[in-house]
This record gives C-alpha cells, sequence and structure tokens, in this order.
DNA sequence: CGGATCGAC
DNA sequence: CTATGTCGATCCG
C-alpha cells in the first residue's frame, strides 16, 4: 500500500517485474514499495531492486517523513479491505456471466470507436534538467548526479544516477545513501525554461497546435505535416528528434501511436527511454496485444494507490482488466469501468491542441521550511509567500477572488487549508487575507506555509464583447476567441480601468530575462538560515503561459484552426470521446443522452441495474427517459438566497449495490 | 462549494 | 538530522 500523499520519488518505469512476491503480503513490504518505488530500468537492476529498497527504509526509519507515510499505508490498507469485504458480498450474489456479457458490450461498443487515423506524437525529453546541466557543464557527462541538493529533494537524475536508485522526487539524502558518491548540482530553472523554449519552438514547425505539457513533453499530430511533406512518422519523428539535438545539443525519445494522452504515444516513449523513438504498430489487434503485458502502472493516471487498488482485486496488467470485468462492472463507482476498458482496448484520444490561458484555475506559491511555531517567524514566512504570489499573479496576468491557505504540520500530516472570499490582488490583501486564515489555526508548529488564489479572472483578456483595443498581449494567433461567461459578476469592472492594464506583459516564457530572482528554492535545501548566498540560484519553477494540460480533453475552445485536419474532427465525432460535453451515448443502452457527467453516470447506474433485471432480451423497449436534457443548466448567477436551486434528483449514496441482487 | 486525495512533471 | 513546488481532476459531504 504505498500511497501518502506528498510525492514519492519517481517510480513508474519498471521492466523487471516487481521482484518481491513472496512478502507481498506482508505490511513492511508493502510500506517499502511505497517509499521506494520500483525503480529499476531494464533487465540488469532487478537483483538489486530488494537492495535498494531496503537502504532506503533503513534510511527513512525513525524519521517522521517516515512515520507519516506509515500511517497513511495503514489507512490505505483499511480501506482496501473494506473494499474487498464489500466485493466478496457483492460478488457472492452477483450473476457473474452477465456482468460479464454487460462488459463485453461496452468492450464491442468501444472497439467499434477505434480511431486509426491520426499519427500521435509524443516527445519527451531526456532526463531533461540533467541534460541541461551536462550541457553547462561538460564534466558531468558520464558521472552519477542528481539535480537538487543534499537535505532537499532531487528534480531528476542523470542515468547513470538511476542506475543506482537514484530518482525524480528522492530526497537527496536518502539518494546519498543509494549513491554514496552521488554529485549534487543544484536547479537552474530560467535556464530550463529557456531551453525548453527552444524545444517548443523547433515542435511548432510540425505542429502549430503542438500542445506542450511541463516543460519538457509534448504532444503533436503530425498528420498534416507528414501528408504535406510526403514522409511517414517516423521520418518525421526522427527529424523532429534530429531537429531537437542539432539545435540544442540534448536528445530526446518519442512515441508514435493513433492516440495520445493516458495511452498509446505516451507510454510508447519511455518505450527505450534514452534517446530512441517507438511506433506502435496502427493495427487494432497489435494495439491490444501491446497492452496485455503492460502493468497497469504504467498508464499515466494510475499512480501507488490506484495500483493498490487494483491489485487488491487481482488486477496487475492491463489483460487482468478483462479477466476481472465482472469486479469492474459491479464497483463501477469504484473501479470506473468504462475508463478501464478504454484502457485495455488501448483507446485514447487522439485531439492535441494548445492550452488556452483560461484554462488555467489556480496560481499558487508555497514553502517549506525548518519548523517552527513562533508566530512572528510564522509570519514573516508567510509575508514571503505573499510577495512571491503577487509577483506571480501580476506577470502572469490574473487576479482572483478566493484565496485558500495552506499548512504543513512538522509532522508532516494534518495539512489543512481553510479559503476565504474576496477580490485580491495585491501583496497586501493577500497577506492580511492570509493572516486572518492563519490566525484561526494558529497555535502550530508548522514546516510549510501557502497561499493559493482560485476564481482567477483573466487580466489579459479581451474585455467581453466591447472594448479590446489594447495591443494583443496574448497568443498571436487568437482569433475571436470564444466568448466566455461574460462578466455574471455581481461587482461591478473591479478597480483597474484599462489603465493598470498591460503592465509589464513581456508575452510568454520569461526567457532568460534579466531574472536576478533568487527566491524560493523548489528542490534546494529548505531555507538556509543564514549565508548559503548562492548568487546565482536562479531557482524557481516559473509557469510559463501555457503547460498544464489535464487528462481532458473536451476542452471548452471551438477549433479556430484554418487548417483542416481531414477527418479527425468528424472521425472523433463518431464516439463521445471522453465523455464531458453535453451529448452522451450510454454504453448500455446506447441511447443518446442530453446530461452532464454525473447525469450520465446516474443513468448508467440506472440502466445497468435494469437490464440485468429485466434480462437482456426485454433491453431495448423499456427506456424510460432517463437522462432527460437534464434539467435547467441554471448557471446559478443566484448565489443569494440558498443556492440550493437545482432539485438535484435522489441520490442514491448506496455505493455499488446495483446489480447486488443475482438475477431471479 | 470547500476540503481531502490522487497524480503528474 | 535530514523528504519540493505547482497545478488539475475527482470524489465526498
Ligand atoms: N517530482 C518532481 N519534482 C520536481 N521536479 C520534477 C519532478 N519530476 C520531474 N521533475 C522535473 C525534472 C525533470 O527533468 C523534468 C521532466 O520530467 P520527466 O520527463 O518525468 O523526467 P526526466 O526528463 O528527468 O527523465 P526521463 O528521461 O525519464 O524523461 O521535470
Ligand atoms: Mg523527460
Ligand atoms: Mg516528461
Amino acid at each position: 500500500m504505498s500511497a501518502s500523499t506528498s510525492g514519492k520519488p519517481d517510480s513508474k518505469r519498471d521492466e523487471t517485474k516487481t521482484t518481491n512476491r513472496v512478502n507481498d503480503t506482508n505490511k513492511d513490504a508493502s510500506l517499502l514499495h511505497r517509499l521506494a518505488g520500483p525503480s529499476s530500468m531494464k533487465a540488469g537492476l532487478a537483483l538489486d531492486q530488494l537492495e535498494i529498497n531496503k537502504r532506503i527504509a533503513e534510511a527513512s526509519k525513525g524519521s517522521k517523513y517516515y512515520e507519516n507515510e506509515r500511517r497513511k499505508d495503514e489507512e490505505l490498507a483499511s480501506k482496501i479491505n473494506a473494499l474487498l469485504k464489500q466485493r466478496d458480498e457483492l460478488m457472492a450474489m452477483a450473476d457473474i456471466p452477465r456482468l460479464e456479457a454487460v462488459a463485453d458490450k461496452v468492450i464491442a461498443e468501444l472497439e467499434a470507436t477505434r480511431d486509426l487515423s491520426q499519427y500521435i506524437v509524443h516527445i519527451d525529453m531526456d532526463s531533461f534538467y540533467a541534460s541541461v546541466e551536462m550541457l553547462d557543464n561538460p564534466s558531468l557527462v558520464g558521472k552519477a548526479f542528481g539535480v537538487g541538493s543534499l537535505g532537499g529533494v532531487l528534480s531528476t537524475a542523470s542515468y547513470e544516477a538511476r542506475k543506482l536508485g537514484v530518482r525524480s522526487g528522492m530526497a537527496g539524502h536518502i539518494a546519498k545513501k543509494l549513491a554514496p558518491d552521488l554529485i549534487f548540482v543544484t536547479n537552474h530553472f530560467s535556464r530550463y525554461s529557456e531551453v525548453s523554449g527552444q524545444v517548443m519552438t523547433i515542435l511548432r514547425r510540425y505542429d502549430e497546435t503542438m500542445n506542450p505539457v511541463g516543460v519538457d513533453e509534448a504532444y503533436l499530430n503530425i498528420t498534416d505535416y507528414c501528408e504535406a511533406n510526403k514522409i511517414t512518422p517516423e521520418e518525421c519523428t526522427e527529424n523532429i528528434r534530429k531537429a531537437i539535438f542539432q539545435e540544442t545539443k540534448l536528445t530526446a525519445s518519442a512515441g508514435i501511436a493513433p492516440n495520445k494522452r493516458k495511452m498509446l504515444a505516451k507510454i510508447c516513449s519511455e518505450r527505450n527511454k534514452p534517446n530512441g523513438l517507438f511506433k506502435l504498430e496502427f493495427d487494432a489487434q497489435a494495439i491490444r496485444d501491446f497492452m496485455k503485458g503492460l502493468p497497469i502502472r504504467r498508464i499515466p493516471g494510475v499512480g501507488r494507490v490506484t495500483e493498490r487498488l487494483l491489485e487488491s482485486v487481482g488486477i496487475k496488467t492491463c489483460e487482468d482488466i478483462y479477466t476481472q470485468r465482472a469486479t469492474l462492472v459491479l464497483m463501477d463507482k469504484h473501479f470506473h469501468m468504462h475508463d478501464k476498458l478504454e484502457i485495455y482496448l488501448g483507446l485514447g484520444s487522439n485531439v492535441v491542441r494548445p492550452w488556452p490561458r483560461e484554462a488555467r484555475k489556480s496560481v499558487g506559491s508555497e514553502r517549506t521550511f525548518h519548523a517552527i511555531s513562533d508566530p512572528a517567524r510564522i509570519n514573516e514566512k508567510l509575508e514571503q509567500v505573499a510577495k512571491e504570489l503577487e509577483e506571480d499573479m501580476e506577470r502572469l496576468g490574473y487576479s482572483g477572488h478566493t484565496v485558500t491557505l495552506k499548512l504543513k504540520l512538522d509532522t508532516f500530516e494534518g495539512n489543512r487549508a481553510k479559503s476565504v472570499h474576496r477580490p485580491i490582488r495585491k501583496y497586501n490583501e493577500l497577506l492580511s487575507v492570509g493572516q486572518e486564515l492563519l490566525a484561526h489555526e494558529l497555535p502550530l508548529k508548522l514546516r510549510l506555509l501557502g497561499l493559493r488564489v482560485t476564481n482567477l479572472k483573466d487580466l489579459r483578456a479581451q474585455e467581453s464583447g466591447i472594448k479590446r483595443f489594447f495591443g494583443q498581449t496574448d497568443d498571436p494567433n487568437t482569433r475571436p476567441l470564444k466568448r466566455r461567461k461574460i462578466s455574471n459578476d455581481k461587482e461591478v469592472n473591479t478597480t483597474v480601468v484599462g489603465s493598470i492594464l498591460i503592465s509589464d506583459d513581456e508575452d510568454d516564457v520569461d526567457a532568460g530575462t534579466s531574472r536576478k530572482d533568487l527566491k524560493r528554492a523548489a528542490t534546494a535545501t529548505p531555507e538556509r538560515p543564514r549565508s548559503q548566498i548562492l548568487p546565482d540560484a536562479d531557482v524557481a519553477p516559473r509557469a510559463s503561459s501555457h503547460e498544464p494540460m489535464p487528462s481532458q480533453d473536451t476542452s471548452p475552445l471551438p477549433s479556430k484552426r484554418a487548417k483542416t485536419r481531414p477527418d479527425h474532427s468528424s472521425t472523433s465525432r463518431k464516439k463521445p470521446d471522453e465523455l464531458r460535453s453535453e451529448q452522451h451515448i450510454c454504453p448500455i443502452c446506447s441511447k443518446t443522452l442530453q446530461t452532464d457527467n454525473t447525469g450520465l453516470n446516474e443513468h448508467i447506474d440506472w440502466c445497468l441495474s435494469r437490464s440485468a433485471i429485466l434480462e437482456a432480451s426485454a433491453s431495448e423497449t423499456l427506456n424510460a427517459g432517463h437522462g432527460k436534457p437534464v434539467s435547467t443548466q441554471n448557471k446559478a448567477i443566484s448565489k443569494a438566497g440558498g443556492s440550493k436551486p437545482k432539485p438535484k434528483a435522489t441520490q442514491h449514496s448506496k455505493p455499488d449495490i446495483r446489480l447486488a441482487w443475482k438475477q431471479l
């Protein structure tokens, strides 16, 4: 049961299966597994993994961090026990063949939606931060080093260091135990940002709508490019990798597949990590075979906790998803059958597009320091955080309406957060709100303080409708972007009449600007009392304009793209891609529904139990309107009275008791 | 809607 | 002795 909120060392990536098998049921083994995360790469390492885990456990023992992890691990374990108990009860009564039939039907329908027409490429730079560091300091080449600090956490590590078990997210001192000769190199975020900009610029040449994900990776749809230039996807991708290498001297790995996120292309790019390419065969059967052997943990979105949950019901590889489909149907609420079946089939979205500014939902800043309880000193930390946050908000061009305070006790546990509403923009506002929230919690010993603003207002967005004289501070290609919900604000135009607008703007990435910042050190040592003046430390993960990219594909924006992708759009229209918009097709009864997600789920629940009860035969006939055009889509502008305008039908909070009774 | 969890880079 | 920072999604009540 590995778990824990705080980031564990990067695991994922491991082939040589999870060695321990005998100890697997052992509590210690699970905790150990979580602390370390499977690592190892190719063969060779398998043997060492147990030893590595052991050393990590030894080094961790006794620390508060470790104790907190252990606590979480136990919580998860009991959660799983409860889940299994429920499953056993349900399975005892269930008509398994029927449940499997339900899943099989969904599988058949999903298979029918498979779209192999697009060439989606995922590009990911190799050990990015580490590679940039080697670029700037060639003497590091061939050495085992980590980027970060002893006493801090590592952002990443060189491949030589990885061979010894060192990973992203690993505490420096733990890494040192694994690799006594490990070299520590400090982060240079603005450099990474700069290089990232170069890479992204190259990628855009192959696909304007290229979709960056973080600083070192991106998705591209090269279908048009290949067509126009009469080259194969492999050639195109190799050209891309060559261009990146020639222009930046860095290597990247790539994956080519018919869909991206959550699936194939991304998985393929990791297939042969160091400087390689992997293209999946564009054939339904080949894809299904490819998926079969994959450990579910390799699926983006499946982390330690989910892995544990699935493993508890016998699902370790994607093939097991099929074997255990009855359980998935039965406990859909917990296991999301639909998503899992898509994974089993290797299906996924093939929509690639950049992230619009309006998609940002929050801006925050937080900081870890050696635990303190003195209110005055805590307040200083709050001031720092507030100041940094104001700078970021200014730089990014947002103001916000709600602020939440984040705290972490010296025990690592009990992260707590509160929030307040009120228009926020400047430092003093952030600080005073933060102080209010903090005061309410105070007698505490803290190791972290953070502030985050949500309910953002985009200060650079063209004024809704009428005024938009000011230069385009945004994407040069933005056209008549879809208007959002106009200002439904009650509060009339905040301060800032046009004047202040466009303060600095500078545009996207702060491209190597004269950033003399010496601010927070993400991966660096947590707060060095005195001295510690790293004149260079440009440390600070800049949140460049575009970078987040949630799994959701069905994003708002209408496609304004001039270039058209042949079928693509029409093809994918076949199925509701993911299921988020408004129209859905029930996977059980195939009816088209006009409803939101929860409405759809409710319908499916109803539909499942219905069809089970009434024998498959009658399935078609009865379908009283469910999934009806879902009531009013009230935008709920009325916050005045009881904000409960929605009748919200009966909520069967009953978990999975749907198909509980067996057929009779 | 706020808070806690999970996941990712 | 020692364990980051930033952000999105989802579920629960
Ligand atoms: N947990 C983390 N905390 C802070 N920074 C991180 C973390 N994980 C990754 N990063 C940063 C450093 C990485 O170089 C960069 C890109 O991540 P990622 O692509 O996952 O690994 P990587 O590029 O270092 O190695 P790989 O060759 O496996 O891709 O993001
Ligand atoms: Mg990478
Ligand atoms: Mg990456």
